[in-house]
Order: structure tokens, then C-alpha cells, then sequence
DNA sequence: GCAAAATCGAGTGAAAGACTCGGAATTTAT
DNA sequence: ATAAATTCCGAGTCTTTCACTCGATTTTGC
């Protein structure tokens, strides 16, 4: 029930671009210099936020990465599931058959009930939310990350 | 992200117990069989469900387990954190220190607010609704488990 | 006393997680 | 035109966690 640390990494260096969204395009060693990220581990997970459309790339030297759209526009919800592959905690939620399988249909319910309440939550928060929480709550107690 | 077998045997097998409470204890025998769980890992599993007294057991034949509450007044969160070793997603979490060391604060709020909306669904459902809600949705289908 | 249970402590095999590495392919600066 | 900075791609590895299994030891109803 942990989060692995591409869904940790990966809010991270999301967070990095939508904080440094008017530089141009960040490299992946800035990012993960910045965020304390194996730079190697890093490229990894950015792939799959590229296909996943949340940002964008521009190769050759000077080149990085960008958001694809606003940081308001970019929910916790796509980072996670774009990197963690859907938020369903059970595998017996991908198939769409109804109860009577191999799932026992009371529990089926509940995480069904688990995964709707999670994606509501994770959507709820967008990337610009994280830097106007993190401006009201931690602002004056150091400058770092 | 996703939840271990531990979560999901755990609410089967406190799921089974709610609806047989007026049965006597229950052998861990007979609940591995009526739920498809492996009977040596069931054992493994109920143990701390019993530290963290949502069971109770009596030895010897004809023993067994049962619920050490009512169904209505155990929850999922508290099967899940028995099992799960709390719901925390991030480690980081764990301390209870501010921003400014290890954990990038941004992302730690964004962690906070996960986990307490979590906690807040799973404390949402009891046993009880386990049941009601089965019979309401799936009552017709069929009749296992 | 015997059989049906819970309890206890170890052990194991496969899979997933967390990275690393090396070598293209692309683009910009010089 | 060449060098340097970068993204892109496919493997490979090491460690940890999962998901179980097994055998021995109580406890207790009949």
C-alpha cells in the first residue's frame, strides 16, 4: 500500500517543471540535481509522462522538457496514474466482468468505492495547488526545493 | 499502488466473520475454504487482526475466531491498517518532522492530504455496510461467498 | 486420551522495485 | 564540420518484499 518512488519521483519533477515552467526547457540533470533524483532513474520516468501527453520534449543541446499544458490544468491524479499505471489497488477491478468470478463481489465493492475515492481526490489537487500550498504553509521556513 | 493480498484476504476473512458472527467462532480451516484463501497464509494474516483486537479466538475443537466488535463497529480502515501497517503512502510521513530535511514539502502536503482522505473512505465503511451493500447490488446474481 | 483447533518460528521461490549502463539519434553552439 | 549537450532506447542487476509453506507446540472439547 506505498506509493513506489516513480509516483513520488514523478510529483516531484513535475513540481520542478511547473515551478520552472517560464525558463524554457529543463534538462534532466537540472531537474534531478534540484529534486534529488538519480538523473538515470529520472529519464525512466519521464517517458512515460511523455506518452501520458503531461509534457512535452525538445532534443539537442539547450533542450529539456516542458509541460504540455498549465499547471493548473495538470492534476496529481494524471502524474500518479501515468506513472504507477491506473490507481486501481486490485487487479480484479481491470476486468470489467461483473461479481460471481473469482472476486467475491462484497469486497469487490469496496474497492470499487476505494478507487473512486482516491481518483476524486488526486484529481482534486493540480500542480498550481501544490505551489500555493506550499507558498502558504512552508514559505518562510527555508527557500529549498 | 496497488494493495497487497494481505488487505484483501484480511476483509474477506473479517467479512466472513461479520456474516457468520451468529455461528460460533469460526476456524481459520473454515474461512480459508468459504473464501479461497490459503489456510497456512490465512493464519499468518489473522494474527495481527488479533493484536489489533478485531478478533477475538478460543483454542482447543470446536474453536476458532470471532469478531471482537460488532460489524458496524469495525471498519475497513480498521482491517486495512491492521494488515497494511497503516495507510500511509510515503514513508516520509512516518516522522513526524516538518519541511526542510529529507522530504520536499510541496510534495509532502500533497501526501497529507492523500493519506487523510484515504483514512477518512476506508473509516467510511464497516462491515456491516460490507454486507448491505452486497445484498442491495449483487442479492439476485447468485449466492457465493 | 484423542482429535481439532490456535500459536509459533523459520524458511523459500518468484516477482517487483529501484536503479545503472552503454549506445544511438538530434540539435545547437562554435 | 565538429564537438557538446541532450533526449531516446533497450538491457541488465541487485535488493527487497510478497505470498506462501512447513513442522513443532500448546490448548481444549468430547
Amino acid at each position: 500500500m506505498k506509493l513506489s518512488t516513480r509516483g513520488r519521483y514523478g510529483i516531484q519533477a513535475m513540481y520542478d517543471l511547473a515551478r520552472n515552467a517560464e525558463s524554457g526547457p529543463q534538462s534532466i540533470k537540472a531537474i534531478a540535481e534540484r529534486e534529488g533524483i538519480p538523473e538515470a532513474y529520472l529519464e525512466q520516468l519521464i517517458a512515460p509522462l511523455k506518452r501520458a501527453g503531461l509534457v512535452t520534449s525538445t532534443r539537442g543541446a539547450q533542450g529539456g522538457y516542458t509541460l504540455a499544458r498549465a499547471p493548473e490544468e495538470i492534476t496529481v491524479g494524471d502524474v500518479l496514474r501515468a506513472l504507477e499505471g491506473g490507481l486501481n489497488l486490485v487487479e480484479c477491478l481491470e476486468e470489467e466482468e461483473a461479481c460471481g468470478k473469482s472476486c467475491a463481489c462484497a469486497s469487490r465493492i469496496v474497492w470499487m468505492k476505494l478507487r473512486d475515492g482516491l481518483n476524486a481526490i488526486v484529481d482534486g489537487i493540480t500542480l498550481r495547488d501544490m505551489i500555493t500550498d506550499y507558498e502558504r504553509v512552508c514559505a518562510r521556513e527555508d527557500g529549498t526545493t
